[in-house]
DNA sequence: ATTTTTGTTCATTTTTTCTTGAACAAAGTC
DNA sequence: GACTTTGTTCAAGAAAAAATGAACAAAAAT
């Protein structure tokens, strides 16, 4: 049900070195265009650190890729290219391309341009807090305003029908008022998150 | 990603009856045994709502028979016997059994007797609250506590090793204090929601 | 003591979710 | 214009989660 902690994932278990040959078709006395960003593997304590962050996601229901990502992009401290996570990650480069659109959606993450690079480069909001209010605002809220507004519709139907269940129109009434709460609540949660942080 | 709203859930649809008959083997001039409890089919305004609350808890990645049998509990508003849930949600014994064990876990839902009827009857809080403040209490908060010493070890650890990597070091730091208020935080979130409810 | 009722456990099946990778598009280079 | 680089989309495969149902246990009825 969603809530395995350590919820062993996929691992290839290939060793794919990826050590795509830098084409050297320059003129010998040129200078290869040395490009800034490692593309080193990560250490075990880095590599801890990502599983750290894909366990934490996964409380919020988040696939284990965009936790990976995040993880990442957050003790990089700085931008990264797009391929640097498919390949110090070693996940597919549709699952970065995903991962990254779902925490640019939800603001955790960012496009910035290096010059004399065409490639796309992210960083990390500091915090985990824009990752949480992101869920939040984006995941979550929408959720329950869709949940308020189909309950409204149940309501007004009972309300319409004569031999309509009377425990079941309490019910709904409820069930209505306590939504209602719930969503004007949720923004206070984000806030309060905000704020402390 | 586990936010699918209206998830399509397993729909059997076999007109399974369960006129399960009601073993006349008494002396004629007996009457026969009677049970209290209507297993009558649901409505379609209460299956409306039993979806309102599958959709609901799936907010929290809780399954659908649990879902379902929090709502049929919530909407029926006294005790029903175990069989009822298999009956007219048209779930397993098996489903039954381990949705009623969660949602008796989170406090969400009492077992109680009812005299003269060997069944175990279960009754449901009457405030989704229960449900959600015992999801956190349950759930979440563990998995927090367990994140968070995850976290603590990691920071000895890097403490201890000497080449240790100071910007690695600075986002454990940071992650710790964040992940230690979050931890905090969470009980007032359960508390306010109990306060206004 | 035997049978029936009531409910749990857990291996298997079914469904859903996640990841992959190939086809494609959009730009930039040669 | 042809080729490369960079990234997206989406059908298909792999993995995880949920539901089923049969075997089992406990307690009550006969």
């Amino acid at each position: 049900m969603r809530l395995a902690l350590l919820s062993h994932r996929r691992k290839p278990a290939n060793g794919r070195t990826h050590a795509h040959g830098q084409a050297q078709h320059h003129a010998p006395t040129e200078p290869p265009p040395e490009r800034p960003i490692q593309t080193r593997p990560l250490n075990a304590a880095e590599r801890e650190l990502v599983e750290w962050f894909v366990d934490f996601t996964a409380l919020m229901g988040v696939p284990a890729s965009v936790g990976q990502i995040y993880g990442l992009l957050y003790i990089s401290g700085r931008p990264l290219p797009f391929d640097n996570f498919v390949e110090r990650l070693d996940i597919s480069k549709g699952s970065a391309s995903q991962g990254l659109k779902f925490l640019r959606v939800l603001g955790a993450v960012r496009v910035v341009s290096i010059a004399g690079d065409r490639r796309e480069f992210y960083e990390a909001e500091i915090s985990p807090t824009r990752l949480v209010a992101g869920f939040l605002r984006e995941k979550v809220q929408p959720r329950l305003k869709e949940s308020d507004e189909r309950l409204a519709r149940l309501k007004k139907s009972l309300h319409e029908m004569e031999s309509a269940d009377p425990l079941l129109a309490d019910r709904v009434q409820r069930l209505h008022v306590w939504s209602q709460r719930a969503r004007q609540f949720l923004p206070v949660v984000s806030g309060l998150v905000k704020i402390r942080t």
